[in-house]
DNA sequence: CAAGCTAGTTTCGCCAAGTGAAACATGCAA
DNA sequence: TTGCATGTTTCACTTGGCGAAACTAGCTTG
């Protein structure tokens, strides 16, 4: 969130930002990508976009890098946003009951509540009955976590994960998030969607690239290639050291929703042969098993 | 929602609700308890209260009514707020990805970004990773799904559950909402919590009762009363005509989070008496378990 | 094909809701 | 006490959000 509100402060009365003449078209076709913490920009001034809800839902978002609970001033840090607005918000939500105030530590922490706003997300996925049981199964075999994601902004969100009964540690569950441009499920789901949307992403991932863009595209171009020729992907080390993963896509033979694949796991959990061999094979496998049945 | 906004139409200047004079207190100690769809009344005016906030909130909220796709109209309805309202709000959760409008049906849908706002609440729950084994466990040996849930509204919200391998209908998962006055899941949390808190939550249940309350109250004392006698409260089609469940209250020792456990499947999944032997004295015994382990 | 109907969007005037700078509390530590 | 860090309240300002009404776009119907 940059968009300094409105300078409604009284004595920058003249230092007011120029008219902000031309703005950027914005291109209303897809949801917005942004990188994680600029909204604006894009938004310029929209008359429809209401942003007192947009701050309010980023203060919800502020919880997913890793504080299990935030005060008012680390809130305001983290969305550039001024105390008081964030003081306001934060009542507004604690009211509604999203979020409750610790009174041993004084900060803020997200509340059972807000599993309710996914809800529907979950329950009118039909894929996860469809799939659940193959995801478990598969899971187990190899012993990877099996997963289906879609997208949100610059990541992967998983919908539903599986875990082998072996695996302890490393459980992304559902809800959890990966880079869409380092993980074999994100690219995957790249590789599925429509080439203007593609592109679309791909300008702002380079964008937040910027050095490192030459390389990455490469390593994405790759990753593609793989999918077009044996149809999954294999990421090693990409993502985060030391994971590596399958990645497929999966898209609803109407054409609707896309989603992805993947299984993944810690590299001692499987070989390179292996994905390549048996888990890759099998994930496409499935994808092309459950892929009929995603239309609504 | 009730809440008309502010009456800015121009017309019914002088028809203005009279200056509201003495709105009720707000009994601010606590998140704000609300039948489903009437916010509002105890937020008369609240200087700090975003209500666009809320607002949008309450839209995501509608979807969980059932419907897996709801359109402006539909929304204006069941959220009572004026359609221009709802579609700019839409047009804002469009943009920042957490609905999607169904070209075919020109409906929207949540999408899976929201899930990604519950993300913080299942990674810094303890509990889920140190109870997730037994209520597998649980789950499988007896057949029906076991499930740990916290409070919102008037409802109970899975915040981990664990089907048996058997079970292949009926899955409650996490998100999923049971009442909080007819489940066993619910009156063990009310059980769980002071007093005061109590009093409150059973007040407005009342309220929304009407007619039935002696019946349901009742029939929550008697669920208290197991509890106390026993550690745990059956019952048998309150909540749903065939379901039946046991409740257990889940609370940390250190007087911190106040959640409850179930176990709870169709009728023919399990006997009373299997309840009442088994299954209630294994929920007792995993609460004392993990109860130590709550504290943050 | 006009007329009606349904569903959603845009316009427009209005003003109170929301805003942020600054001042004020509060709590803790030196 | 003073200083610092965090969070809240005040206050003046105005723009962001509002809703009635008009409008547009798609259907269906007589």
């Amino acid at each position: 969130m940059a968009k300094t509100g409105g300078n409604r402060g009284k004595d920058d009365r003249e230092a007011r930002p120029a008219p902000k003449s031309e703005r950027k078209v914005s291109r209303s076709a897809m949801p917005l990508i942004f990188d994680d913490d600029d909204l604006s920009e894009e938004l310029g001034a929209d008359r429809k976009f209401n942003w007192s809800l947009a701050r309010g839902l980023e203060i919800l978002r502020a919880f997913s890098g890793g504080n299990a609970s935030l005060g008012n001033g680390e809130l305001a840090e983290i969305t550039k946003l001024p105390k008081p607005t964030i003081s306001r918000l934060t009542y507004t939500l604690k009211q509604l009951g999203y979020l409750q105030l610790n009174a041993r530590s004084g900060k803020f922490e997200p509340t059972p509540a807000i599993l309710a706003l996914g809800y529907p997300v979950m329950s009118t996925m039909k894929i996860r009955v469809i799939a659940r049981d193959y995801l478990q199964q598969l899971a187990n075999e190899v012993g990877l976590t099996v997963a289906i994601g879609g997208r949100d902004r610059l990541g992967m969100i998983y919908v539903d994960a599986s875990h082998p009964s072996t695996m302890m540690t490393l459980r992304l569950d559902v809800g959890s998030r990966v880079d869409i441009a380092t993980s074999a499920m994100g690219r995957s789901f790249m590789h599925g969607i429509s080439a203007p949307e593609r592109e679309l992403l791909l300008g702002v991932i380079e964008q937040r690239a910027g050095e490192g863009w030459p390389k990455l595209r490469d390593a994405i171009q790759r990753s593609f290639d793989e999918i077009d020729r044996r149809g999954f992907c294999i990421v090693d080390g990409e993502y985060q050291e030391d994971i590596r993963g399958v990645g497929v896509p999966l898209v609803a033979s109407d054409g609707g929703a896309v989603l992805a694949l993947n299984a993944a796991g810690p590299r001692f959990a499987a070989t390179l042969e292996t994905l390549e061999t048996v888990v890759g094979p099998r994930l496409v496998h499935l994808s092309r098993s459950v892929a009929p049945m995603l239309n609504r």
